[in-house]
DNA sequence: ATAATTTAAGACCTTTTTATCTTTTATTAT
DNA sequence: ATAATAAAAGATAAAAAGGTCTTAAATTAT
């Protein structure tokens, strides 16, 4: 499962791909209330994901967040590595530290085949995919 | 991802299949130094696994834990269900409380794909029959 | 220039998870 | 009966995750 606060990335995520652009942004209030997220903490996830280049932020009025056509490229997977850690598809699924194909724990074949499933949907969608397959099927992000 | 304490409790269940029987039981200080986790912690585990059914204790000397044939028929999933909660494999990948199949997230159908797949691998897959996987191919537990 | 607005930075607090320690209770071998 | 052994119970502590608050820096509109 991946964290709290790495959800709270990916809704505030896709919530900037659907709702805002360089002249259209977007701030932390504003988008906490939208989202129904503790506002000091997604400030700081926010914070967080600007100098990683996953979003890009404005200060001053008329400042807030936005993702920039760069950004929207971002593959899902670069924010979970961002917030979870890059390990996240690659530890094993009873903890062990020296497991691997050659030396695998009882689960290793089963957790493998649903990672690389997860790794494979994250890796191959990016932000922009997603966001434009969210106005098609109709998807909820916002109650 | 399933806690660190599910995984301690999966690897000490998996040891005791392949470990100990009625005759032969394993005390909580030996499966810790067998396995590797913090002896205290591993104890409290095992005390919440006891009169779950899931694993058996017995007191005083010549005591400790084993598994029962009942307890060997135990699929994995209740012991997930046991230890990380019996919503570990129903709730939304982005935490949004209202989210359904008939309510989507964006990333519904991918999580739940993914899930399901873990689902079935746990459901169907009990402590004895993995035990018995884990002696023919060679997988490992403890290094 | 100034005031207002907004992110950035960092200290701080709370809750949950992980881990430890101590005492009690049950059981067994002697 | 007694001593030894091991789980059960419960209080306590440390670490990590989640969350808050305050101040500083940057930017914009007036």
């Amino acid at each position: 499962m991946i964290s709290k606060k790495c959800k709270y990335a990916l809704r505030a995520i896709l919530y900037l791909a659907t709702e805002s652009n360089e002249q259209h942004k977007l701030n932390a209030k504003l988008l906490s209330s939208a989202l129904k997220i503790p506002s000091p903490y997604l400030s700081k996830i926010l914070q967080e994901l600007a100098p990683k280049n996953i979003i890009t932020s404005a200060k001053g009025p008329t400042g807030g967040f936005y993702l920039s056509n760069e950004n929207l490229e971002v593959p899902l997977i670069d924010i979970i590595a961002a917030i979870d850690g890059p390990s996240y598809f690659s530890t094993c699924g009873l903890g062990l530290e020296k497991c691997s194909d050659k030396h695998p724990c009882p689960l290793h074949d089963d957790f493998k085949k649903s990672r690389e499933h997860m790794q494979k949907v994250f890796s191959g969608k990016s932000v922009k995919q997603l966001a434009s397959e969210m106005k098609k099927k109709d998807s909820f992000l916002v109650i």
